[in-house]
DNA sequence: ACTAAAATAGGTATATATACCTATTAGAAT
DNA sequence: ATTCTAATAGGTATATATACCTATTTTAGT
């Protein structure tokens, strides 16, 4: 298995990317581009009509017809032998998310160079997997960014907070007013500053406000 | 700056791992240890005492006294020319996602060989950040886990995922049933099935559980 | 000592949601 | 043909939430 010769489709609608890769596979035994194609519906044929030929597939997210996670999902539902290498311009959250959604063994970023690339192909070869250094800053950003959600936190009082934490985990304002030693009344008065704290208008609003900041 | 030497302080309260990374950066010129601690609060001690001295601070999460995640907020808090390097045992997303958020500039797992972390000191002290490339299989997992909840979606008819996701747009049901085109009782009774499907017995609960699907 | 904010609680309406019913129709599956 | 589910809609109560008020006490900050 290990010296096997990996043979490659790679698809892609730009048909420099397709010959930038063979170029840069050209001088490397281990792997073999067999197939190519320019959208994804073609490149899904291609593997339907000789599924053992290919080993893996190195394929464009944004592509006509068929786009390349739903390629991908549709490789690994009907072809799982098939490993899949979502090659992408898309340095965002979401398109990794849905990536690995689609059950890909690996994500990289056009802008890698060769080492990058025949790095991921060995990865993914031998390990099973491999991810672009590149999109960690991206789930870095996103942490962050819940930092931020959580200072704005701070604009509710404790007690604010502590009826907020109840309202999410579905009591009443009576049961919560139960719970706390205070009048129902009293509850609905923070509840009524809370919609003004959190911008919203109704308890769906509320509770989505607590998830988005980690309170439940 | 590319050709000084980082000065390392190493945060550990198990001296064998101390020792070992000594040991490893021993004979490489560009890495320094000028300094080290067995809890956080020592660690912290000797940072305030000379700042300027350190470049570089290599801690474990779980010591005495004072967390690496904690000591990790106070000293980017107060001395942010000091790159911090998590050194980890626990591989959980929780774990990554806290020391993100205590502004860490890279992650590693204590099972890294020599090479993974002289490749995590190369990357923070010229790229600014290193996360070990193994916290994403973890995140992948994440993901995944995800995908098996949006298959527990499918128990939802579509005109109920419909009404789900106005409920949580925060429209009441007589505002669902205006945009629908159905009476208002329609809008209820499907509001009664999503609660026994949903396993809820409140607005709330439904939203909680569009939330944890993907619906928005 | 003064001020501001937080937490408390009450009154009075109205709006909305929830809990039970029953019942018809259309379409899909066996 | 028949069975099942989804989608539709109505009746009748009750429970709960929401929108405005006012007002007192406590706590923290200047």
């Amino acid at each position: 298995m290990e010296n096997t010769t990996t043979h490659i489709l790679i698809a892609d609608d730009h048909q420099m990317v397709i010959d930038g890769i063979k170029s840069m596979l050209s001088h490397n035994k281990e792997y073999q581009v067999v197939a190519e194609a320019n959208n994804g519906q073609a490149a899904f044929d291609l593997i339907a009509s000789n599924p053992e030929r290919i080993k893996l597939l190195l394929t464009d997210i944004s592509m006509p017809l068929l786009s390349g996670t739903e390629l991908c999902k549709m490789v690994k539902a009907q072809f799982p032998h098939i490993q899949v290498l979502v090659l992408s311009m898309y340095n965002n959250v979401t398109a990794v998310k849905e990536a690995v959604m689609a059950e890909a063994d690996g994500y990289i970023l056009k802008n890698s160079g060769k080492e990058e690339l025949l790095n991921a192909l060995y990865r993914i070869t031998n390990d099973g997997t491999f991810f672009s250094q590149d999109i960690v800053p991206i789930i870095y950003s996103q942490y962050q960014k819940q930092k931020i959600q959580d200072e704005e936190l701070n604009m509710l009082s404790p007690r604010e907070k502590e009826v907020l934490s109840l309202i999410v985990k579905e009591l009443t304002s009576e049961e919560i007013a139960e719970k706390l030693f205070i009048s129902k009344k009293t509850v609905d008065n923070h509840r009524q500053n809370l919609f003004v704290k959190c911008n919203c208008k109704s308890t769906v609003g509320l509770v989505k406000y607590a998830i988005k900041h980690g309170i439940d």
